[in-house]
Formats: structure tokens, sequence, C-alpha cells
DNA sequence: GGAATAACCTGGATGC
DNA sequence: TGCATCCAGGTTATTC
């Protein structure tokens, strides 16, 4: 599932690609893949055929790509990839992909002709073109970005652990407000963002700290000890090219990443915790799953 | 305003 | 073999 790491492997592959390159033609197949645009999918094919592309940003799971101003208001294209979307970067004319919902035609003055394509088995992932609204905190919008601005329907979401700007007393400051499950906590991108199940039981694993505790519960050490352990485990599923456990998850060549064999708790249930050997148990969290080991992570 | 939950969606895995 | 059910989970809208 597309996490920061994934997303960041993502828009590393394409910034080359991208960045400088026009857009010649768009085609959408499914507009399932625009629920975030707020026109039609011709109107959104019309917006983007030939503008230009200026550079690959990403905050927290979300990516965009700021376009040419050419004398209109300065916009952007805005990809979520949710659950099972990818960008695949294709030679021209290539075939259908399966699950493709989009395919971008560009022209890049380095690379010449290539093809970008939008596909997502379970469309959850989608596309946007928004406006760019200046960030509240003057910094860069985001991983990749030199100027100040952010699209519209991404300002309400938190920068993310591995951003220059993010402060980190701010973040403990609100964690130890919340009578939230911390993990709840980790998951609510106003807050933080970037992290989503996998990360959140790979850094509270990491951080010893029990996925129930309440943030009020956690002292500031231990606020910054999570923190720690969140930028070790997305820095590492980083380098490792991300997390993939099916065809879900792939970089923008189709290559899958490597961090699942590096896993500790995460989908590890009923295995022995690295650390201290007891199995790793299993817990439903609000429609989903928490892995933990009830050794190492005793409840406050 | 904070907290909790349902809904959206598809396909692989599992059980019968 | 075929059908039904469960499960995965990021974001948002809704409710309390």
């Amino acid at each position: 599932m597309p996490e920061l790491p994934e997303v960041e492997v993502v828009r590393r592959g394409l910034e080359p690609a991208v960045a400088g390159a026009q857009v010649t033609a768009t085609t959408v197949h499914d507009d399932r893949a625009l629920t975030r645009h707020p026109g039609t999918a011709a109107q959104f094919e019309q917006s983007l055929t030939g503008r230009r592309i200026d550079a690959a940003v990403r905050r927290g799971k979300f990516l965009w790509f700021p376009l040419s101003a050419d004398g209109q208001s300065a916009r952007a294209l805005v990809g979520h990839l949710g659950m099972s979307g990818q960008m695949l970067l294709r030679e021209p004319g290539a075939p259908l992909v399966r699950h493709e919902r989009v395919r971008l035609d560009i022209q890049h003055p380095a690379h010449g002709e290539l093809v970008v394509v939008f596909a997502d088995q379970r469309t959850f992932g989608s596309l946007a073109i928004d406006a760019l609204v200046p960030t509240e905190d003057a910094a860069p919008g985001g991983y990749g970005a030199s100027a100040p601005f952010v699209p519209a329907q991404v300002a309400h979401i938190a920068r993310d652990p591995l951003d220059p700007a993010f402060d980190d007393r701010v973040f403990a400051r609100a964690v130890q407000r919340r009578d939230s499950a911390i993990k709840r906590v980790l998951l609510d991108q106003s807050l933080v963002s970037g992290i989503g199940n996998i990360y959140a039981d790979e850094a509270l694993w990491a951080a010893r700290i029990h996925p129930e505790t309440t943030g009020r519960a956690l002292p500031t050490r231990a606020v910054n000890r999570l923190l720690g352990a969140v930028r070790a485990v997305l820095g590492k599923a980083l380098v490792e090219g991300g997390t993939s456990f099916d065809a879900q998850y792939v970089n923008v060549n189709g290559q899958a990443g490597y961090f699942a064999h590096s896993l500790s708790a995460y989908g590890r249930t009923g295995q022995p915790c690295p650390r201290c050997g007891r199995p790793i148990v299993r817990v439903a969290f609000t429609n989903r799953s928490s892995h933990y080991c009830p050794r190492c992570q005793r409840r406050r």
C-alpha cells in the first residue's frame, strides 16, 4: 500500500521524466479516477493538454505537478495513489495497462516522447487539477518544491517527518493533547502525514510503544523516541524501494520494493518478535489491523 | 473542536 | 468447479 516511502520512490522516478515536459495529449479512460477533480473528464483533458509540467512535488502521500502559468492562475496536477494506484512510465504507443485510468503523452526536451500511465485497481486513487495556494509557514510546499505553494486540496495535510520544515515540538504538543490511541494519532494526516498502517505498526514496534497508549499518556521523551523511530523506518523503507506485498505497489518502471523483507511487526502475526521472541499479535483496529509485540510494547 | 465510524472499491484468498 | 463471503486500507463525510 503506498505510504510515504512508496510515493517518494514514485516521485523520484517521475521527476527527471516529467519536469520540463509538455503534455501533448491527455486521455481519461475511467472518470472514477477524477473523484477529486471539480470538473468533467473532458475539462480535465482540455485543461492539461498543452501545459508544461515544472516539477514533481510530494507532501505525505500526495503528489503534485505544478503547471506552467502561461498567463493562467497557478495550478497543479494533483495525484493520490490511494491503496492501489500506480504511476508508470512507458514508451510512446505502449499498449493499455491493466486498470489504466488516465494516460498522459508528454514531450520532454531531453528525453523525447514518453507516456505517463495512472493505473488503479481499487479506484481509491485520483487525479485532479487544482489551484495552488500559499503555504501557511511560507516554507516550500513539499519535498521537491522550491516555491511556497501547495494545492488547495492538500493544504490541510500536515508536513511529513522527512520534510525539513516539520516542527517536532508542535507535533509533540499536538500528540500530548490527544486522548486517542497513539496509532490513531499517527494515522491522522492533519497532524503528521505520510504514515499508514504498515509504518505506524513498524514505528510503534521500534519505539516499544503499545498502539493503544493514548497520546496524553506519552511523555515528551517517548514522543521524541517515536518520531525518531518513524524517521528511521521511513528512511530505511525508502532506501529499499518501499514495501510490496503483491502487485499493488511498484515503482514507475513496474518493479517491486524490498522493505517487506525487513518488517518486524506488520503482517507477522504468530511469528516471533525479532527482539524478544514472543509471538507478534494482531488485533482489530478501526476496520483494519494492528500488529505488535505484547512483551516489548506494554500498555501504559 | 475532538473523536469515532461508515462508506467508497476491487480482486485475491478462503470456505463450502 | 462455482459461488459466497471476508479482507486489505486512505480519505472523507457524517454523527455524536
